[in-house]
DNA sequence: CTGAAAGCGCTTACAG
DNA sequence: CTGAAAGCGCTTACAG
């Protein structure tokens, strides 16, 4: 049944049926309440979604692009904190939402992406060009990387890692490390050695929460040359686990006493395996996050950490999309959690 | 740029420039390449996906339609875990995943959703007639709940609960209780009384889990009506916690030393407000889940629960609607996993 | 191997 | 307040 049909069957014209579900005005209420009745009545739900959008140009659909694959985001918290965000803020306007991984198997993102109203890009994409076949038309937002030409929702990752590097470090005297997230050029999974090349900062946030923890080290006069550092190429247990296990399988003395984390992931990771080996923490190892994701503060004991608030870089952005909130590169702000596994020195 | 320009500047028809994007055998080679290289050059990247999607009746988007709020859906483990599977089979077939949340403010499903090709449906829906609205020829399948006229991937609450409890019960004496998962008809977050209604089997699945538990109460001469029975309304830390507070603090001995819990959510709160408090688990307290989600695996110590396949249920569903798998109501074995919150009795 | 023509189901100026 | 007509951008038998 489409509205030709119906109205047809009623004897009208089709401009009218389309008048009588979308724009009330045009047409009396009589005439109206006749067509909604029959349309029921025959089984005409409404004019078809893919037509309207072909002849209005708008879909009320908006996509999310991730840089990761839809598989590690779904079951990662920021991630999902972040979709929950720009999936309420669609929801209350009626926009429904598209989900597309940079990460296709064809390397390529699918044709029917590009129905999509609005475009919110998620992460550092494996290959740019990818958005060279979306309608460049459209809204675009970026979130955590600057992409040329549209606003991008950010987190100030320096700042809020110098802070929570300061706060650990306030305990003195300890052995830091760093556990860092895919900040090699070469995919490591374990100890950085001094010759391997970096990402910088351009290319990946936790270089910019690297650089925070560095400052933290100057001001507390620690050569940051000094502190080793660890690589981890994906941000979940099965992932992390053997490089903390090798980290906490040093001997006694070389062993750090702190672990400055570059998210909640690997922290509770490296808490898990420290209760799993008799190691008390705080006392014999202090281990700071990054991200405040639910699962670290909803257990004994609470994650030291910073927090980002993922709920509305989403919101944010969505807005942004709808022209709620005007388009422009954003800065927001990140919370210290003073949590058990590195409490405020006494 | 359109399809129509292109042909007019290369002067040929539209149908030959359509040829070259969808049937390469339908024209010369060299044709076709000077028709792609022309069309890069010109900027103009592929059919409009709108378009195509009118005139083919195929859009190459699949719908979920989720039960829950969007936001609840994404931050809960075993709902992401189900939409990983289904987004993996969806992307390896080049399809895109359309999220839909069947609580809309406008208690309404939007209608982009009907652009989608087919619909998987998660949970049980407030309200069933949402669907009318859907287009009704194209393929649904079911997950969890039955749907009339559509397949439906299942797991047997029943049987994994009774294996779990009966697992459970081998310790002895015990005081057992169960705390459960949107089981009342009413709202409920605390201690469910004699006379409070329950929710029919058919109406949720934690009614299937609760059936599983009293047959091992029965096979253990339990009374099943001696075991008290608490309700939480959101599988959430924060709305689990204040349910299980009441639990634990009630006098030693009332207190119940074994909780047997309708999902890993409400195993992990009480493991952690047990922690908090300094009870032994399982020395003092016993716990079991249900969903085998990766938090309660990967922490000290692991939680005794009983797994269902989130990700396989997911993965069939998404191979049913691409028709690589026979539309079949299907059941999904489980796998009890023997933690340490509840072990086997010595 | 190529093209003319119909039509997918709508919405929207515009005329009456 | 209502309707005739154009056109959104494409694909697909079909004819040549």
């Amino acid at each position: 049944m489409t509205l030709k049909e119906l109205a047809t069957r009623l004897d009208i014209s089709t401009a009218t049926v389309s008048n009588a579900f979308n724009r009330p005005d045009q047409l009396s209420t009589a005439l109206r309440d006749r067509i909604l009745r029959e349309a029921k009545t025959l089984g005409y739900s409404g004019p078809d979604a893919t037509a309207r959008s072909l002849r209005t140009g708008r879909s009320r659909i908006v996509a999310v692009v991730l840089a990761e694959s839809l598989t590690y985001s779904l079951n990662d918290a920021v991630a999902s904190e972040l979709l929950s965000g720009i999936a309420e803020v669609l929801d209350a306007h009626g926009r429904t939402l598209l989900l597309v991984s940079g990460r296709q198997h064809a390397n390529r993102i699918p044709d029917s992406a590009s129905m999509a109203d609005g475009f919110i890009i998620y992460g550092l994409l494996p290959n740019r060009k990818m958005l060279a076949d979306l309608p460049s038309r459209r809204p675009f937002v970026a979130i955590d990387y600057d992409l040329e030409g549209c606003p991008t929702v950010h987190v100030n990752n320096e700042q809020a890692s110098y802070a929570i590097a300061c706060h650990a470090l306030a305990h003195l005297p300890q052995r830091p490390a760093v556990i860092s997230l895919r900040l090699t050029k070469h995919p490591c999974n374990g100890r950085i050695s001094a010759e391997q090349e970096l990402l910088a900062a351009s290319q990946t946030i936790t270089h910019c929460r690297l650089q925070g923890f560095q400052r933290a080290f100057e001001r507390y006069a620690i050569d940051p040359a000094s502190v080793p550092m660890w690589n981890i190429e994906e941000n979940t247990f099965a992932v992390c686990m053997p490089v903390i296990e090798e980290i906490l399988d040093l001997p006694e003395g070389q062993r750090p006493t702190l672990l400055l984390c570059m998210s909640d992931r690997i922290a509770l990771t490296a808490l898990t395996l420290a209760e799993q080996r008799g190691l008390r923490v705080p006392d014999d190892l202090c281990i700071t996050g990054f991200d405040g994701i639910a699962e670290g503060q909803y257990r004994a004991p609470r994650l030291t950490t910073v927090r980002q608030d993922s709920l509305a870089k989403g919101r944010l952005a969505a807005s942004m999309i709808l022209g709620k909130e005007p388009m422009t590169t954003t800065w927001l702000e990140t919370e210290l959690i003073l949590g058990a596994t590195c409490p405020p020195s006494a």
